[in-house]
DNA sequence: GATAATTTTTAGACTTGTCTAAAAATATAT
DNA sequence: ATATATTTTTAGACAAGTCTAAAAATTATC
């Protein structure tokens, strides 16, 4: 059974919105993040209900299906991949990639993404450190903790960024901060959160807006 | 002014029908080409007019307008690019690539084709031997004709083909001719002028149906 | 637990692109 | 030149996806 263009993007919007909230999704989050109406939104909920995508109970919000989810795996995996190759292969920065990302993921072939995966190196993170789901669905979650959760004193690599928008990842490139770069949390302020952070024997501060948005792991750990 | 998906179709369909007749292009030529109904192509050409990419008479056929030829001509240009692609970077056999190039060949980015025009070292034809549009819309033409209208005893670089079905380009693979090929017309039988060509010095015959497809430049000629 | 506020759904309408069937225009044939 | 055949256009309908406005269900408040 084919997908149509729109319905994978409320499958994707579902997949997203269901991993934040870990329950039911409301018509209202969808609406908003599909940057549509409710009541557009309930039209298309029965139909990818009629086809077993979701399971729709009216009023009580939606869930995925087995079926649901792979299908919108599926378009996650060739969105991370084409992001990838934007970066990788035709010198788009991190911050250009998302637009038309967007429109590739769309493009039905299973050679294309196969032959893909392959010439980017079967990559596991997309360019902001998000990672790419297998061939049958599977993701490799690696641990990872907001800056703003780091202890004062120990070591990090960075490893992704929660928020994504252009300006964010506009700072980032300011300060030579990207998927990869080691910090050090020197001091952390109580009143405001804000972190002291060595970076390349630079210090900078970071307020706690800054600190919420980026994924670090710690050093020596697994 | 954007145009959708189904208006590039029908620009891409007006240009390649316009290439071959070099006149008027008729509804039926369209809708055949399109495959749909006539009076589905009039509501559409009405749309188009409105949009200054045709001008149209009603029971007289359309022509692009200049605006017209370059919107085609540059979905013409995306496309073959993305052939490249698929063949150069992604494996692709010749016959695999036009469906999957068809669905990129809508991907609205500038930015996205020049660097692709650029990873693929800028090509100027694609895996069929068709031109690519530069830029400006402006196409290098390389004289060639058609095998069947070679002359005896003249030797032949395969420049490219007309029909470029899946079943007549594995004839090709099966054969060992591609693009590049080069080829010698050692004799041609009067009766149904199929001829006897030498290609890597193993001769074969050549059905009529088969060397009204193949394109190729006369050796020493520029 | 009744009332108010919010969320969700329904009903009906609009747009894009398609279709069928019938009418109009053009082309062909005798 | 007139009848016939073909092509093209019009008229009206349909499916997908969207909207507004109103009704129904749920949630929050006192």
């Amino acid at each position: 059974m084919l997908t149509t263009l729109t319905e994978e993007n409320y499958l994707k919007a579902i997949y997203h919105i269901s991993q934040s909230t870990q329950s039911e999704v409301s018509t209202n989050a969808i609406a908003q993040k599909i940057d549509a109406k409710a009541s557009s939104v309930t039209d298309m909920l029965k139909k990818l209900a009629d086809k077993n995508l979701i399971t729709y109970i009216k009023y009580r919000g939606v869930h995925l299906t087995e079926k649901g989810r792979l299908a919108a795996v599926d378009i996650v995996r060739k969105h991370r991949l084409w992001e990838v190759f934007l970066v990788d292969k035709l010198n788009f920065a991190w911050d250009e990639v998302h637009d038309v990302a967007e429109q590739l993921e769309h493009i039905k072939s299973q050679k294309l993404i196969n032959e893909l995966d392959a010439l980017l190196d079967f990559p596991t993170h997309d360019p902001h450190g998000d990672p790419i789901p297998d061939k049958n669905g599977q993701i490799h979650r690696t641990s990872k903790i907001l800056l703003s959760q780091a202890e004062v004193g120990k070591s990090y690599t960075c490893v992704g960024v929660l928020d994504s928008s252009s300006d964010f990842l506009k700072y980032l490139d300011k300060h030579k901060i990207g998927i990869g770069t080691s910090l050090r949390l020197d001091d952390k302020e109580d009143f405001d959160q804000s972190m002291n952070i060595k970076i390349n024997d630079v210090a900078i501060v970071m307020s706690k807006a800054i600190t919420n948005n980026i994924y670090v792991k710690a050093h020596n750990e697994n």
